[in-house]
DNA sequence: ATCAATACATTGTATTTCTATGTATTTACA
DNA sequence: TGTAAATACATAGAAATACAATGTATTGAT
């Protein structure tokens, strides 16, 4: 894991862009998935996913469904019509946000395509 | 400006790297520096700014030193030699944060050459 | 049977940057 | 010459965020 920082301010845009590739998923769920796409570089930790995904729905962003497996329940959530906008603008600030730092700061690396 | 929580993690990386770059810097410089780089789309607040020149200075990462211009007074920081290992550790974790970022969001995103 | 993994949750803490406010000097220009 | 804008520093308090620690309970593997 990186410096903890760096991670402030792109916990939402991370949940709500992948909410809207994957259509819904439940918070255990979105904790691995961001663990094997990052190459277990970003380990979300329960105290940051389930109070953002509470603040999220309570914002009016994200819903839910509940489904038993067993008597275990989870929770799938997925973007309001408003977290779809939301996540769009987010997308598109951290792109501008991430295309600044680099010219500002890393001119001459090239970030792979991969 | 972009949603302010962005920049939470990388301030301090980033007046590091441009002490690293330019040699010497006084506060005031190096907002204008960091506004100017950014195309006026990073605006460093005095109150983000100092402080964090403070702490920096007194985790003895910075050095000062004071230059009188008629009566008003320029700090020049410079970066101590443990400040120099600090920038080049931050910058690498900026950049592998930023690559892991950009393949979890962005993966078709080219970003820019300038 | 027991341990690891799954799946949810909350409280309190630490850290960070910002807002607001303040002092004072220098420069531009009307 | 007077005044506004820019220069240059500073601090106190507020707001936001993610984490650490802790908790409950179920399921799957051995």
């Amino acid at each position: 894991m990186y410096n903890k920082e760096l991670l402030k301010g792109t916990l939402t845009t991370i949940v709500l862009k992948l909410l809207a590739k994957e259509g819904k998923m439940y918070g255990y769920e979105l904790a691995q998935k961001v663990k094997e796409m990052s190459d277990e570089k970003i380990l979300l930790k329960d105290g940051s996913l389930y109070p953002a995904l509470h603040k999220l729905t309570k914002d009016g962003l994200l819903q839910f469904e509940e489904q038993y497996i067993g008597k275990r329940v989870r929770k799938y959530y997925y973007l309001t019509p408003a977290g779809t906008e939301r996540e769009q603008v987010e997308s598109e600030q951290l792109k501008a946000f991430m295309s600044t730092l680099k010219n500002m700061l890393f001119p001459d690396f090239n970030f792979q395509l991969q």
